[in-house]
DNA sequence: CCGGCGCCACGTCATCGATG
DNA sequence: CATCGATGACGTGGCGCCGG
């Protein structure tokens, strides 16, 4: 599949060509792209601008071009993302906005996108938390692969499964039973997706389990999985041998997260499923359990974030080591030009 | 092969700022 | 003022690399 990085001039109050203009890129796959990629194209005839461009998967980018300098360098090297509403910053202070769209598709640029936010972004001082903002309203969100707890929650809400069926991290209890149940224990898993998935057991009752939690129990050699078309179900089988016992804590994720409370240390072989109760104490476990769930996640956004802006730094860093390259170059042209019309 | 080391990702806690 | 999200700090485990 061709991807196209096409571009849109929006007629800035800052912007010197009126015009707006389009550029294809025709020899690139944004989306496809794993490494720098390196892509060619020109501009229109009045920039006098061949532009050679970096394609960063999954990056937004400040891009800067030296379009006075054009017929002097004849090229110029910038950073193109191939992230949508990244911003094409010229000497001439001309502002441009560069949008990624894929070979068929028809999506228009959102003409209501304000000055004041294209500005915004043009002016935008390499704050971390500013960036972040920039760089979120759902940008930053496009390459997330993973599916958070609002996400879950989300799927919760769609689902009117009362607040105090969810599960949070750890809080899902498999424990020794006391008999009135035999065999193996069935759960039905119901629209598993990596954010979670709703589960239903013997009584007819039913309880979110977070994506992690869903994928640690998954992960359980001891659990038995059989997957339909719609529903998945996922047996408790007979405890032998054991998952990770508390004393294994260095190795979690065998069995659960950061928990051993799935399951009980007794080799017995029926184990009941139970959730929190509603007594004060554990109200409070289950509320720790909720923070520690969403302060988890949101570590992990943060750290991706960072990670994100690190990346968006070291662009900064590529366009502008390569600006000043060239305009050494630039420079010296001009030095060699004046001393050959001195020494005439 | 093994220990040391560096890097990375993660979870948790503490703290701060925004918000209702 | 309580709550919540964001983030720095810290500790930990996994993993790859490298030298002995």
């Amino acid at each position: 599949m061709e991807a196209i990085v096409e571009e849109k001039c929006q007629v800035d109050p800052l912007a010197t060509s009126p015009d707006p203009q389009t550029v294809r890129v025709t020899n690139s796959q944004p989306h496809l792209v794993t490494a720098a990629n390196i892509v060619h194209f020109t501009l229109p005839s009045h920039t006098h601008a061949q532009v050679q461009s970096v394609i960063q998967p999954n990056q937004q980018s400040v891009i800067q071009t030296a379009a006075n300098l054009q017929p002097m360098l004849g090229k110029n090297v910038i950073l193109v993302s191939s992230k949508p509403n990244s911003v094409i910053q010229t000497t001439q202070g001309s502002l441009q906005t560069l949008r990624v769209v894929e070979n068929g598709s028809d999506d228009s640029f959102s003409e209501e996108e304000s000055p004041k936010k294209r500005r915004d972004l043009l002016t935008r001082r390499p704050s971390y938390r500013k960036i972040l903002n920039d760089l979120g309203g759902g940008e930053i969100t496009e390459g997330k692969v993973e599916h958070t707890s609002s996400e879950a929650d989300s799927e919760l809400s769609s689902h009117s499964i009362p607040y105090h069926t969810v599960l949070p991290a750890g809080a899902l209890q498999i424990t020794s039973g006391d008999g009135t149940q035999t065999g193996i224990q069935t759960l039905t898993m119901t629209n598993a997706t990596a954010g979670g998935a709703i589960v239903q057991y013997a009584q007819g009752q039913e309880f979110f389990v977070p994506g992690k939690e869903f994928a640690s129990i998954l992960a359980c050699p001891q659990l038995k999985v059989e997957e339909s078309n719609q529903t998945m179900e996922l047996s408790v089988s007979s405890m032998s041998p054991r998952c990770p016992s508390p004393e294994t804590p260095e190795n979690p994720t065998k069995c659960s997260p950061e928990s051993s409370e799935y399951f009980t240390n007794s080799p017995v072989e029926f184990y009941q499923v139970v959730t929190q109760s509603n007594s004060t104490g554990e109200d409070q476990a289950r509320k720790r359990e909720m923070r520690l769930m969403k302060n988890r996640e949101a570590a992990r956004e943060c750290r991706r974030k960072k990670k994100e802006y690190i990346k968006c730094l070291e662009n900064r860093v590529a366009v502008l080591e390569n600006q000043n390259k060239a305009l050494i170059d630039e420079l010296k042209s001009l030095k060699e030009l004046y001393c050959q019309q001195k020494a005439e």
